[in-house]
DNA sequence: TTAGGGCTTCCAGTCACGGGAAGGTCAAGG
DNA sequence: CCTTGACCTTCCCGTGACTGGAAGCCCTAA
């Protein structure tokens, strides 16, 4: 298979691909014209980035869960252990963003949104009546 | 006020300052000596600079609320705009984020995480029992 | 033979800085 | 007066994970 085909096929970008194969994550075969081939295997790890990248996992953590992965004696907590501090990175953004997510709804609230130009939001940005 | 000073003060490091000086963001006077000099109106600058990008509000973002901020003929729903657009961003990501979370969650949870290699979370992410 | 699509490499840009080098400046102490 | 050390300056590279685009080769079909 060719880099398009393969792109169709796993759904992901060939530019992806080829980033992918610059960082070391894939080693695909060269044909004679100086084309990438790529084998079944190839493709089913690059399905398994796609959907390592889609739950948010690190390259890095992709690379690790590959090796893993394709080591037959791995064991299943070292998988976890990734997979857990992963969630947990996750669980601190949201909680993060939920506190964005409150100061901001308060801002909007309180903003009239008018044609005038007093306007509690910049009042916020500037300081005043926080802590100035 | 030199850099550092006004570093200490908005508490923003210096690099960040000079880096908002470059994108113009801020325009402090030089002394002879070539350092920058910050008056009050250009710390209180960088104070609103801080807290809005504390707020996740993107750099462009930052700008155009500055500008409002100096137009003292703004209309405050344009301030709101931003800030809502910026809320439902913020909104989106956390449901994005809470997506990754359940499923991580359940990833981990399915993982018994021993010295064993048989592991749900690999099974998973190579497409098995999903869609393969 | 030509047209088109696909493939290759390489370079630059994204966003908002941070690290570090090389060198000028300033205030205090000896 | 000289040195020391903290501060300041500019400049360039690196971050993460790609994406866009240019220049040019290859392959197939009409």
């Amino acid at each position: 298979m060719n880099i398009g085909d393969v792109a169709a096929a796993s759904g992901l970008p060939a530019k992806t691909i080829r980033y992918y194969e610059d960082i070391g994550l894939v080693r695909p075969a060269r044909g004679q014209n100086g084309y990438r081939h790529f084998r079944e295997t190839d493709v089913h790890k690059l399905a398994f980035l796609g959907r390592a990248r889609s739950l948010g996992f690190s390259i890095e953590e992709c690379r690790t869960l590959l090796s893993l992965y394709e080591d037959r004696s791995r064991a299943s907590k070292d998988v976890k252990a990734i997979a857990e501090e992963h969630l947990a990175r996750v669980e601190r953004k949201i909680a993060e963003l939920q506190g964005l997510r409150a100061t901001l709804h308060d801002l909007v609230a309180h903003c009239h949104g008018d044609d005038r130009p007093d306007c509690p939001i910049l009042d916020d940005l500037a300081g005043e009546g926080r802590d100035a």
